[in-house]
DNA sequence: AAGTGGTCTAGACCACCTT
DNA sequence: AGGTGGTCTAGACCACTTC
């Protein structure tokens, strides 16, 4: 149990106020926990093991102890399709950057990844950038100021095809776990699209909490 | 774009703090995002939709404007395996209640879920209040108190078995949506594991943001 | 300069839990 | 009864954006 939240104010010469900030914030990561009437305690550790947010696959795989790896199988710039431009709300044949890699952990082949991004103008990336960066995410916020805020996801499965199969090592119609993403800056303007397929090697884990409100008091 | 919290706080006669938290919660449902210096305004409606909370199979169809259905395939109270008890951090050999359930959506087998409940004794559920409830969840919420708090999930690709073909309607082999959860009741028990497989029609949507503490300000 | 959200304060009272 | 977190207040100042 951690000190009482009366306690920690005076303890760090700030209102009770602005300790229970910080302690919400340790919440949401699924650090700690507060019980009404019993008080504040550490979380069990998969609750916070199982935390998930938008970052980089690179900081992913450090967080689970692997060292992730990229290779670039395609990098050009294109004019956006129809189906492209849709998803990212702007006009059609407007240019976007491709980005295909492979990405590995610990040296094992774990997935595929194909990225259309919409930079605002007249920013581009270049494969010598990608692969000094090692992270796509990183990259566009340091050089652009271009910051990932929030990601919109689609999950399913689906079967390897000759190119994934070749890619991955795997055969044939193997079950893959494919993810799709919209990511949004803090801007909330859609940068990035992102098809993502994961052979059975790799798994997402995630953390889905309840919600709060008393309007959606539904089960 | 919303009214300033100011004016918010003058129209209800609440104070500026509550109005920030009513305005946080909303931001948490993805319903609107505040940008600091320029105001408050309503998220594009693609960001709450996808936000995922924990809740029934049910709540979760009702929300993609579809009729979720259940069929119960098994149900039984059974000592718990050396695996079961591990995760669910009771004794081997605790009693357990096993739920296998063949999920529809629209009337079109989706997913065979296979939980494992691992409920304060005495509590048991039996098949008549499942199929009267529809809603696991909510059974154990209303009979026994114990609210379903956060989900520790685990996703991934597999395979369709001989039994998972038959049930759902594919080919032995098609490629499936695998999801392990561990659920945690607001009292931090291990409640119960379940284990979801999901045909290619079904898709998990999934919003996720980007951690905002200081510390992890690495992408 | 004016308006916005972001942070912080010092205090009050309520709701819940444990003893 | 006493301790805990949950909510709310009225005000202050800072940081950022737009005009």
């Amino acid at each position: 149990m951690l000190p009482s939240e009366r306690d920690l104010s005076t303890y760090l010469n700030v209102s009770r106020d602005t300790v229970r900030k910080a302690v919400r914030l340790l919440e949401d990561q699924g650090i700690v926990y507060s019980d009404h009437g019993r008080g504040t305690f550490v979380s069990p550790s998969l609750v916070h093991a199982m935390s998930r947010f938008l970052g980089s696959f690179s900081l992913d795989a450090e967080k689970r102890g692997s060292k992730a790896g990229q290779k670039i199988l395609l990098i050009e710039d294109v004019p956006a399709s129809l189906a492209i431009a849709g998803i990212l709300e702007i006009e059609p044949r407007t240019i976007v950057t491709r980005l295909k890699r492979l990405r590995s952990m610990d040296g094992v082949p774990i997935g595929i990844q194909d990225a259309y991004l919409a930079l605002p103008a007249p920013a581009r990336v270049t494969r010598q950038e990608v692969e000094h960066y090692g992270s796509l995410y990183r990259l566009i916020a340091e050089k652009f100021g271009v910051i990932p805020a929030e990601g919109l996801e689609s999950i399913g499965a689906t079967s390897a095809g000759e190119e994934d199969a070749a890619l991955l090592g795997v055969g044939v119609g193997t079950p893959l776990l494919i993810c799709e993403r919209i990511t949004l800056s803090d801007r909330r303007q859609r940068i990035e699209y992102c098809e993502m397929r994961y052979t059975q090697a790799y798994r997402y884990n995630n953390r889905i909490d309840r919600q709060m409100t008393t309007a959606s008091f539904k089960i």
